[in-house]
DNA sequence: TCAAAAGTGTTTGAATTACACCCATGA
DNA sequence: TCATGGGTGTAATTCAAACACTTTTGA
């Protein structure tokens, strides 16, 4: 039984953010070498008592391959085709995870030969500005490949790549109705900061004036922007409003702050 | 490693359905004699090969105790806390399962010490036809209880009212998008069958007149209903049009036949 | 003074809801 | 003939989408 993570975070560095993907290389064999999502076996046993939670093992390996502090994570689907891993039978429990990626961190492992974010590049052959990018989306049939910067190519090891797509179209379906942008910005932002994260995650554009229309709602603004290098008035500043949103959850409210 | 299985089907016998799930008595310890969701452990390793898929595993566990045809079979979640099975640690892969009840069909097993279908009673209290009842909805931290011709209560064993819980909430969020109750439906049906199912599983009532309309662009006329006892005219019997249906889909049509 | 950025409102159209009537038939 | 069930259409409203202008400020 093992666990494991797609951990997407969002580089913040500049005015246009992108989504990323957490990747380790692997140490071992098998898939010696190949890049594979960071995950690994579940204390089953401890000491008598009945081991640690599957969250639990998520976030313990996470810590000890990736180094990165999580902000949510969910149980995602459980893959268990036999055959999957060469070894023998093993029943893997994915998770997604969402982390605040710092500016430019290159997060190191303890435990993994290497770790790295990389982009993700769409079938309309967008290219990110990581040094790593991933192939998802195009049809289901085509693996999901990686690229390293010396232009080599390979595949995802066992049936990550599975999982990673699964993991994206998850997470784009979720952020339609639950707030969880908010788990990866920082707690005060702008509203293009805001925007951008959507448009990020979703992939897109997403209409401005609409966009603010629906989440200003939910936004307290607790600010305005001091660093003005840029021209313009200066942004002003919001946290999310948790109160006021969850009480119009409880109206049956459903939070879309974009265009579908 | 276990999978559990969340069996629902839908009485059929007269004008008014109702939602029902399939329980087992427990023969054995732990929680001998208590109700509890289908299932048992997954065939890890047969000979030499890697065993049985969680699906297999799933359909034939359902053989064993209940002996129903499933009709739709998709994983929910996997529950795995430490603890919620006194016997060690067991990690379960939920399942959950439509099948078309026939009449009065009360699925005799052979390896549970009894089984039968449940009905449903929600927070309002509206109890059903069925000798068994369930109760689910009320706030999260009610167990769910069920009650026995007898009129004893107890709850169900393991974490299975959870499960149970989590399968409903699943099961009425995806009816939305997807025409799952056609699964449920035999292939030929009224247009009040159909209306009756949806409000079966969503329990409450749809307008009849907005839910013809949506529907029926999916749906081929193929027939009239002939065994008339009652008044009014014959009603028009349909089938369900999966080609217009998967053409809607491709345009990223949303099925949602109902009033929020 | 110009270019870039922040911010706001309105108009239009589509979709959804609510709602009431007619017809057929068996008792 | 009446009560029950099957079937349809329309008006009102709500919601979402598209879209353009004003203001501010740094260079």
């Amino acid at each position: 039984l093992t666990v494991d993570c797609v951990v997407f975070g969002i580089n913040q560095r500049d005015s246009k953010p992108e989504l990323q993907v957490l990747l380790v290389r692997r140490a071992d064999d098998p898939f010696k070498g190949r890049w594979a999502l960071p995950g690994g076996f579940v204390h089953v046993s401890d000491n008598g008592d009945q081991g640690e939670s599957l969250e639990a093992a998520a976030q313990r390996e996470l810590q000890e391959e990736t180094a990165v502090e999580i902000e949510y994570l969910e149980q995602l689907y459980t893959f268990a085709t036999p055959g999957r891993d060469p070894r023998g039978r093993v029943v893997s429990v994915a998770y997604y995870a969402l982390v605040r990626t710092k500016d430019h961190t290159a997060t190191a492992g303890s435990d993994a030969a290497d770790v790295g974010w990389f982009n993700f590049i769409g079938s309309e052959g967008v290219r990110g500005r990581s040094s790593h990018e991933v192939f998802v989306h195009g049809d289901g049939n085509d693996p999901t490949l990686i690229g390293d910067p010396t232009g080599s190519w390979g595949t995802l090891a066992f049936d990550h790549a599975d999982i990673l797509r699964t993991a994206l179209t998850r997470l784009q379906a979720k952020i339609r109705y639950t707030p969880i942008a908010f788990k990866l910005l920082p707690p005060k932002f702008t509203l293009v900061q805001l925007q951008r994260f959507y448009e990020a995650i979703l992939m897109r554009e997403i209409d401005r004036r609409n966009f603010y229309k629906r989440v200003k709602g939910f936004l307290v603004q607790c600010g305005v922007e001091t660093n003005n290098s840029k021209p313009g008035p200066a942004a002003a500043i919001y946290r999310f409003d948790k109160r006021r949103y969850d009480a119009a959850i409880k109206r049956d409210f459903i939070f879309e702050p974009f265009e579908i």
